[in-house]
DNA sequence: TGCAAACCATAAC
DNA sequence: GTTATGGTTTGCA
């Protein structure tokens, strides 16, 4: 299926372990966590199961690229992510569900539903979607949270979920709507999901 | 609040 | 084919 070698890389930077798999200049997974095993695993679990692999110690000059980009958005940076990603191997639905994430802009969020109205499909097919995310966190899966305000889930835990919002606070004061795939996704800042949680 | 039922694409059998 | 499984939502007591 792949004719090259998947590149797998992993790099701690402050405790955290951020990981990617690649070929031929695409990202085909990456993941973070506080735990390099835990890292390899999330991202092991992404490839085929029949894709040869190997695991390399010393990032390429690609992979230091990426590395820098997840590290930066870890840490509520606004950087450009706009990296090749290989959607193309992935069920139609999700890799629209997957592109209109990718918009939402730094500072704000959106809701499960809000993305089903703008691609179809349903609020629950879109979570599914979220929880299988290959490219946490360049596909900003963290910014989609509940219609009643709440966070919903995370695969990195509801702490870092938290954590990488307050890191994207922005300031913005009202909400916004984006053009996605001949649909409309609504956005709001960041800020209401926050302060609605101190108040629970 | 809390619980049940509807929802919808995938993955797994 | 069919069933099971969610990072959901809504309605109703």
């Amino acid at each position: 299926m792949w004719q090259r070698l998947i590149e797998v890389y992993s790099q701690c930077s402050e405790g955290v372990w951020f990981g990617a798999a690649v070929s031929q200049e695409q990202i085909l997974a990456s993941s973070f966590s506080t735990s390099q095993a835990t890292t390899l695993k999330q991202i092991l679990s992404i490839l085929p199961y029949d894709a040869a692999f190997q695991v390399f110690h010393e990032p390429s000059d690609f992979a230091k690229e990426i590395f820098a980009s997840l590290k930066a958005i870890y840490y509520g940076k606004d950087v450009d992510t706009n990296f090749r990603l290989a959607l193309t191997l992935l069920p139609a639905y999700t890799q629209k569900v997957l592109k209109a994430t990718q918009q939402i802009p730094l500072g704000y969020a959106t809701f499960y539903s809000s993305i089903s109205e703008a691609v179809g499909g349903g609020p629950r097919a879109v979570g599914n979607v979220m929880a299988s995310n290959p490219f946490a966190p360049i596909v900003p899966c963290h910014r989609v949270v509940r219609s009643d305000l709440t966070l919903g889930g995370y695969g990195g835990g509801l702490k870092t979920k938290i954590e990488l919002l307050n890191r994207e606070k922005r300031g913005f004061s009202s909400s916004k709507e984006l053009r996605v795939n001949g649909g409309a996704l609504k956005v709001f800042p960041v800020e209401y999901v926050l302060s609605n949680l101190t108040l629970t």
